[in-house]
DNA sequence: CGTTCAGTTGACTAAGGTCAATTCCCGTGG
DNA sequence: CCACGGGAATTGACCTTAGTCAACTGAACG
């Protein structure tokens, strides 16, 4: 179970065999029905998670809009660091668009991952690195990019998703109604 | 000179009157002429600094366009984290709007500040958490909030900086062209 | 065969982009 | 003191695109 997790994280760090053995000990099996919330909110996020299975989004509740900036699946960790970093409440939410298996660790647990693994402090400063970068420039694309644009790149950048994912959720990451992605792709097809 | 850096540093974590002279060391003045700048794209941000006076703003260069996603002026810090922290080369640039005089450290340096400061990597964790989550929240509001929305928040934020900076650099920010921009004002004005 | 729900389409509205003309403000020079 | 020039800001006319509301289509399912 803990396999692809194993993977992942010595693909960014190097571990010893004791080294995985912790790791399988501090990560916890968790089931998430897809609809379901990882994190809600006004809720501290208290864990950091992995996902082994399933398929999910992170949202900004906004006057009873959602607003999707992100798309995680397999072999990716999910966390919302700016609640959980400085342990506040969320501003955003994070829910499950199929049914997920994941491996979680706890805000406490991850700070003795941090002690026990060598270059644990290395593997968690490189991760959020990665995931400020990324989130940066995600949402940066909302500003400098048309919502035709940021279709087509996530339609290039996301093949497999897009079939697992409804128009409704696409739309809102895209940063329009559904009726008006719709008019978008045909928009695009009836270009080529 | 540095008076102002040593309260805003104060206002975060404690000082020795050591520490205090170490900082002076550390921090070296930098005048930046209005126009100029002081972090452009493609460039490794290798510098942090302290605004003592002055106006700078943040943008994308997208297509030969601008779009300015931050401002700052006295008492501020200035870095580009997602170019100094992984020392990577930027893709935003950041622009002097008044002539500026700085306090500025370098990357190297701010390493011996984290070893010399007892609380400096608290005031290191402090800084980057509160950037990261004002960087977060300005840019979701490009995803939630519509230009007038935007423009209201401006003014009401930055009442004092409205008189500073021109229409064109706060339409830039709001997200629209300087036409638009002209025309929100007056929807406004005449809906009051 | 009807129900249901996602996706599409149509008609209309609202708002920003574009291009061009005009006005306003401010400093300079006669 | 006034006239002129130049840049910033505003305004007008027209175009494009997203939002809204409503109707319709199509596929899945009992």
């Amino acid at each position: 179970m803990t396999e692809k997790l194993i993977n992942s994280i010595q693909s960014i760090i190097d571990l010893t065999p004791k080294e995985v053995d912790c790791i399988n000990q501090l990560f916890k099996e968790k089931q998430i029905k897809k609809g379901d919330f990882i994190l809600t909110d006004g809720q501290v996020c208290n864990q950091f998670g992995f996902i082994v299975k399933g398929l999910i989004r992170y949202y900004i509740n906004h006057d009873g809009e959602d607003k999707t900036y992100y798309f995680a699946c397999e072999n990716n960790f999910v966390c919302n660091y700016e609640s959980f970093i400085p342990q506040m409440p969320s501003t955003k939410v994070i829910q499950a668009l199929e049914d997920c298996e994941m491996l979680v660790i706890s805000f406490a647990d991850l700070q003795i991952f941090y002690k026990s693994i060598t270059q644990g402090e290395r593997f968690g400063r490189l991760i959020l690195e990665q995931v400020f970068i990324e989130l940066l420039q995600g949402l940066s694309s909302f500003y400098t990019d048309t919502p035709e644009y940021r279709y087509e790149k996530f339609v290039k950048e996301h093949p497999n998703l897009q079939q697992r994912i409804s128009q409704y959720y696409i739309a809102s990451y895209v940063g329009v109604k559904p009726q008006s992605l719709s008019r978008i792709r045909k928009r695009i097809s009836s270009q080529k």
